[in-house]
DNA sequence: CTTGCCTGCCC
DNA sequence: ATTCTGC
DNA sequence: GCAGAATGGGCAGGCAAG
């Protein structure tokens, strides 16, 4: 038996014990596949849905009496729930194999897997392994990981259920883990995000799709053509992997892939820099390639193309969370100061709340869980904090708050970055404690009191924990959802549902707090007046000016520490050292977490620049006294303000208290233009100013009611995007030519995945943009036939363009593009000698393809004068010509 | 020191 | 960003 | 209506190659 923490049913089904209980028999894809070795590879799904029944799954000999199956069906999840609790050392193989009975199934596609049937020789046993480095206590095959991703990858499209089933086994595979080395479930959860930590620990891992590519031809022997030629194929770099893996034969048997190992090697990948980090880049891809088999090298692959492609996103993973702590909920747990029990870990928050322990240090506690496994630039990815980006003495790794924190004498315990961390665990009493009494607070109090007695807990709590007619699972889906919207840190959140915590108690730790991002709310595009009317009908709104800059949330805390996050909560308080001197200077409130957009300006007119001009700012190391590009910020909600959170209140509540909470200043900080409506008459004029002002539309926001609420990471009908150019009238349409196109990958492989789009010139063409998007997949197919007979071995010298597509057509067809822009392209040539600008042609922003125009003729296409005169007319309006300022934009 | 490729991140 | 599609 | 997966232009930054 393991040392690793075991969960034991304590209660049952209410079926009869099992007098002859019998251990599952070892159900695993790697001991079919590697049986089999080389057959179909999507055999052993079936294979091992057959064995499960075989023995036992749906029978009785597993324990449960056919009597209860009804029962199951309806609610097997709160069952389980109260079914398995945890406990220590009292039992052991005994007790699981004899004295209690054997309850569900060991296969983790199963609606009643169960791993505590799991034994340690069901991944262990059959690793092969001539090093048994990776199989110690604690460490967990990377492999079942993969399994469980392909079986969820082989579900896809297959019918109504298999959504649900996926998350069930993504969590299944997670209860596993969970159960037997719970210190890896973040290795496993980030894994399947794709990412490597929270956002806005910006780890890059700098590897991508043309290194992926270099990166096969080598370790599998094939010419760059080659794998070209096979991607036309399959249209996926990681089959490509898998299939050539296949095929080869290794020497030696290298040590299996563990999550850690996986995890910790492309952390390393990421924290290489400087001379040569390329290379050893591509040296640690291969550390993780060589030993991967069987579905890893697909899914390693696929991770650094950030795109797993098997129908799973963080929405699926926090179902998939939820599943595995509500069928294995830890509640007690006393050894290594792992797992406090759930009456302790009350008095032990309320403990570290006292000495100023925050979640953000709380995170810290959790990795004495283990959940260590940052090397030197990233260890302090558990402090959220970190902000401070003075140097260190090398100049390189910037030293965060979370590295102070631990300077001191607790520096010890995280000093195993890059080694292994396995047996560091006698130190975690000690760290533990010492931490309590180091910590100082910043703003915790407020966090625990204020939130209790603010208008937003009296108002429809029931709303956010809606009772009726939903599941336990979908109850704690709402609130994890949440929770991670506004506290976007997995390794808190699973640090606080290790401990048990009830709903509130979970979203009462989950708050806003200044210096951590919360995911922002976004908007649903809208086609007309008419359905912006309609989904607003009954409701009071009001409309803003939609700004063509960048999503800027802004947070200041009570010690004016300002930080700044994009729309995907990266950091850019780099980029603006300019506006984080306007907020200390402008606000007015003591902390503030507030949500705005920052436009490009010229100071001297006042006018607003055009997007392209705010991107060519500087992102790094940016001086505030000599910035090139000057902004405007344009704020439109408060998110919290002095200690309160906001999000829960209406947005009419929440733009009083923006109000009060900073001076506007003309072309620095102002509010965004918005008032009221109340019918289209409103709104079209609201819009015809925002078209004026240069701004992209109009955003529509229910002001009064539940769903005038801030919801974080939420698209919903409750703000609503009205763009210039998505009405009829407005958008600019342009007639284009067909003359190249690049194969499609994943779901649009075996057909083209995009085209190249040119204007008609005096006999020659010129390319103008790519397009992808507006295709049904039947126009796909059908495209892809017609053009058929149109490829040309060669590019016509009548083509003008700097892309090289994959394959070329001879001019035939005329497609109707729509556009939002027309912008400067380094790469696309349309009206390049038309215009004095630095040997720069025109492109589309957010082409989209409406129709093909059999009506038109490839010589009818639009013309180069059509585009320029379109790019110019951009910068008119109806006041007044801008001639100056388009001039100084052009050079 | 300049140029060009690649990546990540804005939209 | 935009758009389409399966559930 | 949600979630996922196709794909767009174009910029700065970082590194490698010349």
């Amino acid at each position: 038996m393991s040392q690793s923490k075991r969960y034991i049913q304590t209660t049952l089904f209410g079926g009869k014990i099992d007098s002859t209980p019998k251990r599952a028999k070892i159900l695993d894809p790697k001991v079919e596949s590697h049986k089999r070795n080389g057959s179909d590879p999507s055999d052993w799904l079936q294979d091992l849905e057959n064995a499960a029944r075989k023995n036992g799954g749906n029978a009785t000999p597993s324990g449960i009496e056919p009597a209860c199956q009804d029962e199951e069906k309806s609610s097997v999840a709160e069952k389980h729930v109260e079914q398995l609790l945890m406990a220590d050392d009292l039992v052991g193989d005994d007790l699981v194999g004899d004295g209690a009975h054997q309850f569900g199934h060991v296969s983790i596609l199963d609606e009643h897997f169960n791993p505590a049937l799991e034994t340690c020789d069901d991944w262990q046993a059959f690793t092969g392994s001539d090093n048994k480095k990776h199989y110690i206590d604690d460490q967990y095959l990377f492999s079942r990981l993969a399994d469980a991703w392909y079986a969820i990858e082989s579900l896809k499209n297959s019918g109504s259920g298999s959504k649900k089933k996926s998350w069930m086994i993504l969590g299944n595979c997670f209860r596993s883990i969970l159960y037997h080395c719970p210190s890896q479930l973040l290795y496993a959860l980030y894994l399947s995000m794709q990412k490597l930590g929270p956002t806005y620990f910006g780890i890059e891992t700098g590897i991508g799709e043309n290194t992926l590519l270099k990166i096969t031809c080598e370790l599998y022997s094939r010419s760059i053509n080659q794998v070209k030629e096979l991607l036309k194929k399959s249209g996926d770099l990681g089959t490509i992997a898998y299939e050539s893996k296949i095929g080869m034969t290794t020497l030696y048997k290298p040590p299996r892939l563990t999550l850690e190992y996986v995890f910790k090697q492309m952390l390393e990948i990421a924290n290489h820099q400087g001379q040569n980090s390329q290379l050893r880049r591509r040296e640690g891809l291969k550390r993780l390639l060589v030993p991967a088999i069987d579905q890893e090298p697909k899914y390693i692959i696929r991770f650094f193309q950030k795109q797993l492609r098997i129908g799973v996103k963080t929405p699926t993973i926090i179902q998939a969370l939820t599943h595995a702590f509500l069928l294995s909920k830890p509640l007690h747990q006393n050894r290594q100061g792992s797992f406090v029990e759930n009456e302790d870990f009350n008095t032990a928050v309320q403990d570290l709340t006292h000495t100023g322990v925050t979640p953000l240090v709380l995170s810290y506690i959790s990795s004495h869980l283990k959940f260590k496994c940052y090397s030197t630039k990233h260890r302090s990815l558990f402090d959220h904090q970190e902000c401070d980006d003075t140097k260190d003495a090398t100049g390189n790794n910037k030293v965060r708050d979370g590295d102070k924190i631990l300077d001191g004498e607790d520096r010890k315990t995280e000093d195993c970055k890059t080694e292994d961390c396995r047996t560091e665990d006698c130190k975690t009493e000690d760290c533990k404690t010492e931490d309590r009494k180091t910590e100082d607070c910043k703003t915790e109090d407020c966090k625990t009191e204020d939130c209790k007695t603010e208008d937003c807990k009296t108002e429809e709590p029931e709303n956010r924990f809606p009772v009726e007619g939903k599941t336990e699972q979908e109850k704690w889906e709402i609130c994890i959802r949440e929770c991670y919207s506004r506290l976007p840190n997995l390794g808190v959140v699973v640090f606080y549902l290790m401990h048990g915590l009830t709903r509130e108690q979970l979203h009462e730790r989950c708050q806003l707090s200044p210096g951590i991002p919360v995911a922002p709310m976004l908007a649903k595009p809208t086609k007309s007046y008419t359905t912006v009317l309609n989904n607003m009908e009954g409701l009071e709104f009001r409309a803003e000016f939609k700004y063509d800059g960048e999503r800027l949330q802004i947070h200041k805390d009570d010690h004016n520490n300002v930080s700044l996050f994009s729309r995907n909560m990266e950091r850019l308080d780099q980029k603006y050292p300019d506006v984080r001197d306007r907020v200390i200077n402008n606000l007015k409130c003591n902390d503030c977490i507030l949500d705005s957009e920052v436009v490009a300006i010229n100071p001297a007119t006042g006018k607003i620049e055009p997007f392209q001009v705010l991107s060519t700012r500087k992102r790094k190391d940016v001086d505030a006294e000599s910035i090139d590009v000057q902004v405007c910020l344009f704020v439109f909600d408060c998110l919290r303000c002095n200690g309160k959170s906001l999000v829960d209140l209406e947005l009419y509540k929440r733009l009083e208290q923006l109000e009060k909470c900073f001076n506007p200043v003309s072309n620095e900080m102002e509010f965004a233009r918005g008032q009221n409506c109340s019918d289209q008459s409103e709104l079209e004029v609201l819009m015809d100013e925002a078209i004026q002002k240069q701004t992209e539309g109009l955003m529509i926001k229910v002001l009064k009611g539940s769903k005038a609420r801030y919801e974080p990471s939420k698209r919903t009908v409750n703000w609503l995007k009205l763009k210039k150019d998505y009405l009829d009238s407005l958008g600019d349409s342009l007639d284009l030519v067909v003359i190249g196109a690049f194969y499609g990958k994943g779901k649009r492989s075996g057909a083209y995945g995009s085209f190249l789009m040119a204007i008609y010139d005096n006999e020659e063409y010129y390319s103008i943009t790519k397009v992808a998007t507006g295709f049904s997949e039947q126009d796909l197919q059908n495209i892809y036939q017609d053009l058929q007979t149109h490829v040309c071995d060669q590019k016509p010298y009548y083509y003008n363009t700097r892309i090289q597509p994959d394959v070329w057509f001879s001019p035939q067809q005329v497609w109707e593009i729509r556009a939002a822009d027309l912008s400067l392209s380094p790469v696309h040539t349309a009206a390049i000698n038309k215009m004095n600008t630095d040997n720069k042609g025109i492109a589309l922003r957010f082409p989209r393809f409406i129709r093909v125009r059999e009506d038109k003729q490839t010589e009818q296409a639009t013309k180069p004068s059509q585009v320029v005169e379109m790019y110019y007319a951009q910068f008119n309006n109806n006041q007044e010509i801008l001639e100056d300022d388009t001039e100084d934009f052009l050079i």
